[in-house]
DNA sequence: CTGTTAGCGCGTTCAT
DNA sequence: ATGAACGCGCTAACAG
């Protein structure tokens, strides 16, 4: 079936075929034209790079992923966009400018919130083809073999799986909580992050080890579940905030659910840092311009996105990489802590 | 798992062929029982899907859309990852959830900074196959036809083009102009945006209504370029502040050079707002965290982004769209504005 | 119900 | 220097 009938340029996409006819080549010189090989005549090399640059021509990504090896692109797999995931790939789109590389962030969705092995979903559906290599941000599954060179941020961890980058997670979480102690706090509340990510767990146990060596026993019913998100943990906020023996400072795990924590407190009354201060972690935009603007563990973001990458390009260049890279989180103090309040 | 005597896995990618030879079926039956066809065997599908399960098999998204039409994947096509395009694509993610579309921004990121026509570009390579539809941020060329449904958010302009989605330009430049001007001042510099962009366009328009308004002489020698960026802004906005006629406020563009204004009267020891006032639009989240923090003209960037995913929906769904959409930007006054020094 | 055939758009040997 | 033939991984149409 014959059906290659002479359409009109402009209807659908420029095709290699559409530049061939316009030149009046074969598709494979327009092929060896474009890829900058040898073995074409000037003249027609001349023909060819105009009809291209007339017609608007670029080879297709997905074409020419199928047949080539490389593709020159990298892949950035998050969950979904939000705030944590944006500053990384601002991180990435700085380092990797002149590298040659083109960034392909991919984020699946989920209807039902992130499910269980996202990554290796995302993973398989875009490599071997589509990208070189990815940076996968918060993946939660163990991936001891991928098909493609990987870089984790912010990892379930575990031996064995790609290189990973994160920050000092438990000494920022005993930071944070030592800056409350040293506030006069007591009775100190933990917001948990998401149970499935390394990050959690360790700025949890950061907790419980800075209560413990200040001497101040370790309250389980202060502890609850946020899991990264503001509007889960309001709802759990609520309910600490609402006890009359409720505590009198929050350290939650990130700072959407530090926001979260604010907002419970906005809606019953309670001042903050006077009635309550808080404290979370990563130090995202967001939280230099809430109100009161947050005190927070800062992760250095930008810098953990274009070490990520760095680290793909190396590995992407036969170079060895270490292993793991941990990056400092630096307690920056702004207007939601403050003293606990006398009398609690 | 039962089993996790994975055969080790044909060194690259699992690909369709290897489920079919281990499940002992054709490819084809692979792809109908993947697909969720009907027309197989219970039987069959059982064993099928095991396979997939253990060999942890996903449909290559290249390869999937190079034979398909519809791919149920939008690109988000833009110049580079920065704090204006990672808002609008929070916004973007947030409203794409439940829709059943997956999200894939794009980033050429051209070595020698961003290059004319990348967007027609960066569509070329993505466009017909890899995605059914385009949300373009800042386009710089006209684009009459397009092969997919496309979106622009605060684009070059022009008629005949895809739907766009921008905020008030020009009004909001009258306000942020008018914001100074009530403050006592008169010698008003401007920090003009990308010139290939409407909104930097109308944005100096903006402004030099407001001065005529108010009967202030429009003086040529206080408008530079600034590109958009805090780097090239600092540097012009340096010559700007030595001057011994210097301005006492500046209206950068947008919230990036503002910072750059920042930068420049900083290093020349000249204090925000006491003898610079600096204002900025856009309200990206940095403006929230300057020092001090930037007064400026927010856009709603998350609603934006929003806005045009479900635009971009409907138009896939073939409904008809608005062919402009446009969304108000208010004044958020912070600290970097403050009234005329006397004797100025 | 299953397997066979035929491409999608492109890059790559080989022949000319 | 150029073109014909083939294959990348997958799926739509049909044949069996």
């Amino acid at each position: 079936m014959n059906s290659d009938v002479n359409r009109s340029p402009p209807l659908g996409r420029v095709t290699i075929a559409d530049v061939a006819r316009e030149a009046g080549v074969s598709v494979p010189t327009v092929s060896k034209v474009v890829n900058g090989r040898y073995g074409v005549a000037p003249a027609t090399f001349k023909r060819v790079t105009e009809v291209v640059a007339a017609l608007g021509y670029e080879t297709s990504l997905v074409a020419a992923s199928l047949r080539r090896q490389r593709t020159n692109v990298i892949g950035i797999l998050v969950p979904e966009f939000e705030s944590f995931s944006a500053e990384l790939l601002k991180g990435i789109s700085t380092a990797a400018t002149g590298t040659g590389y083109e960034l392909l962030a991919y984020s699946a969705l989920a209807p039902g919130g992130i499910s269980a092995g996202w990554e290796r979903r995302s993973l398989s559906r875009l490599a071997g083809t589509l990208i070189d290599g990815a940076i996968i941000v918060t993946p939660t599954l163990l991936m001891p073999t991928t098909s493609i060179p990987v870089v984790a941020i912010d990892p379930h961890d575990g031996p064995g799986g790609p290189s990973t980058i994160d920050s000092d997670n438990i000494g920022g979480a005993r930071v944070a909580t030592g800056h409350l102690i040293e506030l006069g706090h007591r009775r100190i509340a933990h917001i948990r992050g998401r149970s499935d990510l390394a990050s959690a767990q360790l700025r949890e146990a950061g907790y419980r080890e800075s209560l413990e060596n200040a001497g101040i026993p370790f309250d389980s019913t202060l502890v609850c579940d946020g899991e990264y998100q503001a509007a889960l943990t309001a709802k759990a906020a609520r309910e600490l905030l609402m006890r009359p023996d409720r505590p009198t400072a929050v350290f939650a795990a990130n700072d959407m659910s530090a926001l979260g924590v604010l907002d419970a407190a906005r809606e019953l009354g309670l001042r903050v840092p006077e009635d309550v201060s808080v404290i979370g972690f990563d130090d995202v935009p967001e939280a230099a311009s809430s109100k009161p603007p947050l005190t927070t563990m800062a992760q250095p973001l930008l810098d953990m996105g274009a070490q990520a990458l760095r680290m793909l390009v190396k590995l992407l260049d036969g170079e060895d990489i270490p292993n793991h890279v941990q990056l400092p989180a630096e307690l920056v103090v702004r207007a939601s802590t403050g003293p606990a309040p006398i009398g609690f």
